[in-house]
RNA sequence: GCCGGAGUGGUGGAAUCGGUAGACACGCGGGAUUCAAAAUCCCGUUCUGGUAACAGAGUGUGGGUUCAAGUCCCACCUCCGGCACCA
């Protein structure tokens, strides 16, 4: 293998080519990065610390360019602000519990322990040929005992403080694998596997009670002014905090009480039914009497729970035949079962008013029962109750006592009064449900609780944990969990009272591992505790790099986590993540066949010869094998079913690691989605190596000689001008770089002054110092971005050491005076004419020449001038007619 | 359905605080180099009219505010993300 160049191993000296091959340059900066600890660091209280973090993928096995994007965002970011002179933290780690195990272990009949492990060492291999600066001795694995240990210590903890607990909530239960499915599993209403139709079971599950902690969790979003709007939005809206009346209907002939929370005591007076759950035993009760009335409910087993099923599921319902009295009228009014009503959230049952509650209405109106109106608008608009709700506030009308009385004070007296008679409390609801954290499935952390007959559910004692899950398993064809089918497993002692018991067969939900794996980061390696004080020094992370798919789940549930290991002492801070960064989905071109029967099959595009247009539009494409036509179906999420993924690996041993960096980082700011163009990637490549040719070019006219120092006293004027493009592009790189996190804009900038470079006829000693100035700044400026081949050129460029340990420029003010600006010059708004005036011109100065511009003459001589603005730097506008 | 976001040339995108629409790149067209090709370099490239200068139109659709709107306001359309057991 013969070498274009090559590293003397302590990056003190490069023979460069004059072209440029990545191939041996990467793996030797990595080796050299990788030998030499470069990225591994400590808690220095000298220095400003700063945590950069990208969130941990799944093991899956295969690399995919959404791990690129995401972690060269990071990797940018971290390199950056080691240039400022912080002590940058980046570690990277593994999401290693999941359901993809267990579907490789039916698939392919390994554990999922041994295909996770394998898949671990495959991607971390993948990992580091991107090149990143990572302290890979913080990695961690949430699948191994001494990660999981300590949140199975945590939860006993929980459990301790009360802030877990036990209740029922519904799983998709397939009757003919027996074994519950995950809402991915069902499709179509039916099981994956067995296609039978899933039913929807109650069964008992650990619940953590996060909203104890909404109100807090709400208001410190006002703390996280580095996130973006949109989350703090969704997150708002998820927590969905309500005020509200709970009050009590009382079940006729019965001592049952039926509890309701309505965020609209005002329309009390127009309760004309109650609508209950389903599976609320009032209803279940009334089924034993009432064979219809079961079939129901048996019917409403059959809808999905998902939130966006039971939206668009047809709104229907049944009366159980049993009446509730209204708390302050007296009267009776019926129960009806509504499949829209869940069980599991709030108390099961709703007080209905029809009038003023559109889903009432239309359910009222379905089933004929009575729409009272309590509700009247304020001012003129007439209300009519038989085309739609009204849901507005307004004056109370027809409501006895508190007739004529506003919505808002109604509120108050209506809740007053259900006070006095103890049938009622004002009461703040939250949308946000306690965190069910069990899961029937496997490969998991085992959730740390023994059933005893005598003591009940105990917690697994300290001394005992963890609670190992055991590895060496067998699965079979249902997908059911092998440690339910194990006694060594699940059979032993009760630690109260030492009886025969049985251990929880449930495991956590793996966001209950991605919920403190960031703060783990900060403490590698302690089995004492938990957490120990070196995370104070980290925490928090000061910015987090992630899908926005997590915007609600995750997120929520980290910042929930954080609070409780704060209230344990285990941290300091209230929140998680100072700054976060939402990437885009990355997408590619799809192509597919549709047979005669059945669903659409998709063809990977590099099984296709591809036809553009003139234009460079997909015209046709057809099958590389047999020439059959296919069809285009745009762009799309690239994915393992539609076959349009690219391979990382691949295009890193073609193109070179830098490339696919700066590919990922130009095609689109990191929010946005990001489209895959390969002959994007080649572009990038082709700015690489032009930047290297430039540099190669430089130095050859440099010889033996070095740079002279830079007077820019002596620059000629397009010399200046030049300088100052450099400088200006310092300032722009810096602050997208910074603030605005637009690195496609960064590089553009120095696309632009590189092209400009190359335009430029250098003459003389001082031209060449400014070229070595502008050279040395743009490869400083994109090392974040391509780290490796701007190590060598930084190398080439006469200086030792690593780049990553250069200060960052700072642009250099006098650089960017100038003495004449151009101005644009509008009449009535349009574009007319430009002129170039004295930077520090007087208004009346530049109006009067902005008046003699040829142009702008033809448009205004006819015309009386009514006004004009001067906007300082940039136009002139004369308002003419 | 609910919550959040996005729509700009042939394409990805730029325009950061209401002030030059289309930076930068891809693609395409033309040229140089070459025996030829690849690679590389140079020029052109929103649309319409015009040799050109220039003019008109133009940022999903329809309205509005403003000297000035891709940017602000109202209504709508389409696409994408999330909706609690995919991660």
């Amino acid at each position: 293998m013969s070498y274009y160049f090559k590293f003397s191993p302590d990056l003190k000296s490069i023979t460069m080519q004059e072209t440029y091959s990545h191939a041996s340059i990467e793996a030797d900066i990595q080796k050299y990065w990788l030998d030499n600890n470069i990225f591994n660091v400590t808690e220095d209280p000298d220095k400003e610390k700063y945590y950069c973090l990208s969130m941990f993928p799944y093991p899956s096995g295969k690399l995919h360019m959404g791990h690129v994007r995401n972690y060269t965002i990071g990797d940018v970011i971290a390199r950056f602000q080691r240039m400022q002179g912080k002590n940058v933290m980046q570690p990277m780690g593994w999401d290693a519990f999941g359901l993809p195990a267990e579907n490789a272990a039916i698939q392919n009949n390994v554990p999922p322990a041994e295909w996770t492990n394998k898949n671990i060492v495959d991607m971390r291999s993948q990992l580091q040929k991107i090149g990143l600066a990572v302290d890979w001795n913080r990695e961690l694995a949430t699948c191994k005992p001494d990660y999981y240990r300590w949140e199975q210590w945590f939860f006993t903890r929980l459990l301790k403080k009360g802030l877990v607990y036990r209740k029922k909530a519904t799983v998709n239960w397939d009757p003919v694998d027996q074994t519950v499915l995950a809402n991915e599993q069902v499709i179509d209403g039916r099981g994956w596997r067995s296609d039978a139709i899933v039913e929807q079971r109650e069964i008992s599950q650990w619940f953590l009670k996060i909203t104890d902690l909404g109100d807090e969790l709400l208001n410190d979003l006002t703390q996280l002014d580095g996130w973006p709007r949109q989350v703090i939005t969704m997150q708002e809206n998820w927590i969905g905090r309500s005020e509200g009346v709970q009050l009590d209907f009382t079940v006729a002939d019965s001592e049952e009480v039926l509890s309701v929370f309505t965020t609209r005591p005002d329309t009390l007076m127009g309760v004309t039914y109650v609508a209950i759950a389903p599976q609320h035993p009032l209803a279940l009760q009334a089924a034993k009497n009432n064979a219809t009335l079961g079939q129901f409910i048996e019917e409403c087993k059959q809808v999905k729970s998902a939130e966006a099923d039971m939206a668009v599921m047809e709104k229907k319902g049944m009366a159980t035949g049993t009446y509730a009295t209204h708390p302050l009228t007296g009267k009776q009014v019926p129960i009806w079962v509504a499949n829209f009503v869940l069980m599991s959230y709030g108390s099961g049952a709703v007080m209905s008013v029809p009038a003023h509650d559109q889903r009432d209405w239309e359910f009222a109106k379905a089933y004929d029962l009575p729409i009272k109106a309590v509700i009247a608008a304020v001012g003129e608009t007439s209300v009519d109750i038989s085309a739609c709700a009204f849901t507005e506030k307004g004056v109370l009308i027809d409501s006895g006592e508190f007739t004529g009385l506003s919505s808002a004070d109604a509120f108050s007296k209506i809740a007053e009064t259900l006070s006095a008679q103890s049938k009622g409390e004002k009461t703040v609801n939250y949308r946000l449900r306690d965190w069910g954290v069990s899961r029937q499935r496997y490969w998991g952390c085992p959730i740390p609780i023994i059933y005893c007959d005598s003591c009940g559910a105990v917690p697994v004692p300290e001394a005992d944990l963890p609670v190992v899950l055991p590895e060496k398993v067998v699965f079979d064809e249902t997908g059911g969990s092998p440690i339910k089918k194990m006694p060594e497993f699940y059979e032993t002692t009760c630690p109260s009272c030492g009886k025969d018991a049985t251990r929880e067969t449930d495991t956590f939900d793996t966001f209950f591992e991605s919920s403190w794996y960031y703060a783990r980061y900060c403490s590698p390696n302690n089995d004492e505790k938990m957490l120990d004080e070196r995370a104070d020094y980290w925490l928090p992370v000061d910015q987090y790099i992630g899908g926005i798919e997590h915007a609600i789940l995750h997120l929520l549930y980290a910042r929930f986590f954080h609070k409780l290991m704060r209230d344990e002492g285990l941290v300091k801070t209230d929140e998680p993540f100072a700054n976060l960064l939402t990437q885009g989905m990355v997408l590619a071109e799809t192509f597919y066949k549709e047979p005669d029967k059945g669903a659409k099959q998709w063809i990977a595009p590099s099984a296709l010869d591809i036809n553009l247009n003139d234009k460079g539009q997909v015209q046709s494409a057809t099958m590389k094998t047999d020439g059959s036509p296919v069809i285009y179906a745009g762009m799309s999420k690239m994915s393992k079913s539609k076959g349009n993924g690219v391979d990382p690996e691949v295009l890193i041993k073609q193109y070179g690691a830098d490339t696919l960096r700066l590919f990922s980082m130009f095609a689109a700011p990191p929010d946005q989605s990001m489209e895959w163009s390969d002959s994007g990637v080649e572009g990038a490549q082709r700015f690489l190596n032009r930047l290297w040719r430039q540099l190669y070019l430089h130095l050859q006219a440099l010889g033996d000689s070095s740079a002279q120092s830079l007077n820019p006293e002596k620059l000629n004027d397009n010399e200046s001008a030049l300088r100052r493009k450099l400088h200006l592009t310092i300032t722009k790189v810096s602050d997208d770089m910074s603030r605005r996190f637009t690195f496609n804009t960064a590089i553009a900038a120095s696309m632009e002054l590189l092209n400009e470079v190359g335009r430029f006829q250098f003459k003389g000693d001082n031209a060449i110092a400014l070229r070595h100035e502008l050279l040395e700044t743009l490869v400083v400026m994109l090392s974040p971005v391509t780290p490796h081949i701007c190590q060598a050129m930084w190398v080439a460029l006469g200086h030792e050491g690593l780049i990553v340990d250069q200060p960052w420029p700072e642009a250099d003010e006098s650089a960017l005076e100038q003495s004449n600006v151009e101005l644009m010059v509008q009449v009535n708004g349009k574009l007319r004419g430009k002129i170039k005036v004295a930077a520090d011109a007087e208004k009346q100065e530049i109006i009067d020449i902005a008046m003699t511009e040829e142009n702008v003459l033809r448009f205004i001589e006819d015309k009386t001038v009514r006004k004009t603005i001067v906007v300082a730097g940039r136009l002139v506008n004369i308002v003419a007619n």
